[in-house]
DNA sequence: TTGAAAGCGGTACCAA
DNA sequence: TTGGTACCGCTTTCAA
């Protein structure tokens, strides 16, 4: 008996203008502080509505009125403070649009990508993420739905993507790294894919322009326990190396700790640059070094540009679609 | 002339229908994959609709098959490490329903809240989260949308709120220091409100209980830099203090910060316990102590309410709206 | 297998 | 100031 006593069909307002003695549009009129309507009919109507529980669908009131624009977010971890800063950039820059945000999480996973993927079509206007599917499979899933990848290769030009550039920050970092006397610096890298990492052929190309032999690498998860023990097992393998990049923040911040614990100093007895440019490297000791991203804008970017393949307003091209990383020397390195 | 040429009306079921030579609902079936339809029907009206862009409109879907539930998020800010862990936990709990989360991030801001609140009621079917306006203004605002407050006091019974009981957790907490041989105990508040927050109240009971004098507070801003400074504050002013206990953990790892500057060794010269329990408490040196909340068991707890709510399957009681803190020792206290 | 008609719950435009 | 009617874009029911 308990649940069925509630088996209530929706209040529509239908069911308000019966019950005060009114027609439809009266009630729209009173709900929308429209004026056109006597002061004791709105307030029947009014208290009609609140006694019933009644709430427009927003789906009648979207359908009439297509105004209210949405996009879906979609983050594969959000606790992932990189994540987490491009995030919030987009969330405020939905905001100066008047835009709603559906966000997802997809926990780094194909198949939750996959399932949100097909959910979120019939939900918003524009699609802005990471994803890890091919571009045929993302294709059939969001059926024209303007997207826009964060951080990925364009293979087609079915898709606008922001292209993260780092290159120079990059070889500033080597650079920096050299100058300061290292001869062997070795890379963690995220265990991610199968290939290595673009960055990856950033630090390669940087260590062999400035007259380095290829350094030792080491896949890391993207975790700080991920970059302890990566570089628990660089340093064992290659006790030479004296200075690491590594693929993003969290993996250094995770290096700065095993570090501490094997007794390494740093950046005496081993430097450590990260990437990203998280605040979060501010906070740990000693204050990290890294290729700074600017995350605020990246987030601003990619909504701008879902705004642009929305209104049908001339995109931006590719060469506009790049967020440069620079280097942001701290105390780690 | 660039941007006049795209003045395209809105792509419906029905120009599908006409460019295939078919009726609307059978361009319906092709697309939702209902049997009852020929093969080559199918595959030209699937040409047609992919030929024109076609994408139906979520709105007049969602009015008819009414089955998909959003429930709106609303955070102060995103960036704050506590909030982006009850975010995650929420949106966790909330696809295990298949519902989708439509996030705010209100910036701290009342103005911005108002406007959040005005919104949302028309986009989603419960609302979730932070609020620091009046339950007077909420309702008003929401107009019967179920709404679960977190972390607040209820005033009257038009809401559900989630409880965050920290009682015992901060006895123990006051407890250990006293153990430890701490006599002289100071608390960081927050700066946020007018009136001391529940913590402190917390802390001075526990202070009593123990048996000590009321110690010094100071408020802190909600940030690690707040943190730094409250703490220089209070130590100037109580050069005595040997322990602080925080309103949350990102002020207290402002204060680790200070106290490092200052030249005082923590836990030696100077313990510190915070409250939250966030993971970027293991990050920072010394690791912090800290009466920790479980964060995720909070947002499920938010997210399950609104379920109830929703489904009008007997809500949970105050009693059971509660999530309970507990001492974390680790190394800062 | 296909199409016609009736809604879903609102709002806008008109006439009363 | 009010109500009638049409219609937003789609799906469902029922008949052809």
């Amino acid at each position: 008996m308990a649940s069925s006593g509630t088996e209530s069909r929706r209040v529509t307002i239908h069911d308000v203008a019966r019950s005060a003695g009114v027609s439809r549009q009266t009630v729209s009129r009173a709900l929308n502080n429209k004026g056109e309507i006597h002061g004791s009919t709105k307030q029947r109507v009014l208290d009609a509505a609140l006694a019933l529980g009644y709430r427009p669908s927003r789906f009648a009131r979207g359908l009439v009125r297509q105004d209210t624009i949405s996009v879906g977010l979609v983050i594969p971890d959000l606790l992932n403070p990189f994540f987490t800063e491009v995030a919030a950039a987009a969330l405020e820059a939905a905001r100066a649009h008047g835009w709603h945000v559906l966000v997802y999480d997809t926990a780094d996973s194909a198949e939750e990508e996959r399932g949100t993927l097909q959910v979120i079509a019939s939900q918003v206007d524009a699609v802005v993420g990471y994803f890890s599917r091919s571009e045929d499979e993302i294709e059939k899933l969001t059926r024209g739905l303007p997207v826009v990848l964060i951080d990925r290769e364009r293979r087609s030009d079915r898709f606008s993507a922001i292209r993260i550039d780092g290159e120079a920050g990059v070889q500033a970092a080597i650079t920096h790294l050299v100058e300061k006397g290292h001869r062997r610096i070795g890379m963690l890298d995220h265990a991610g894919r199968a290939e290595p990492s673009v960055r990856h052929a950033w630090f390669a190309a940087a260590t062999a322009a400035c007259g380095l032999d290829e350094g030792p690498v080491c896949r890391a998860d993207q975790s700080v326990e991920g970059g302890e023990s990566a570089l628990e097992t660089l340093l064992a393998e290659h006790p030479d190396v004296t200075a690491v990049f590594t693929f993003n923040d969290i993996i250094a911040i995770g290096a700065l700790r095993a570090a501490r614990r094997l007794g390494r100093s740093v950046p005496r007895d081993l430097a450590v640059i990260g990437f990203d440019g998280l605040r979060l490297g501010t906070l740990v000791e000693p204050p990290l070094s890294t290729v700074a991203l600017d995350t605020r804008g990246l987030g601003a970017l990619a909504v701008e540009q879902a705004a642009r393949l929305l209104t049908g307003s001339g995109p931006l091209t590719p060469d506009e679609l790049v967020v440069r990383a620079e280097l942001r020397l701290r105390e780690s390195g």
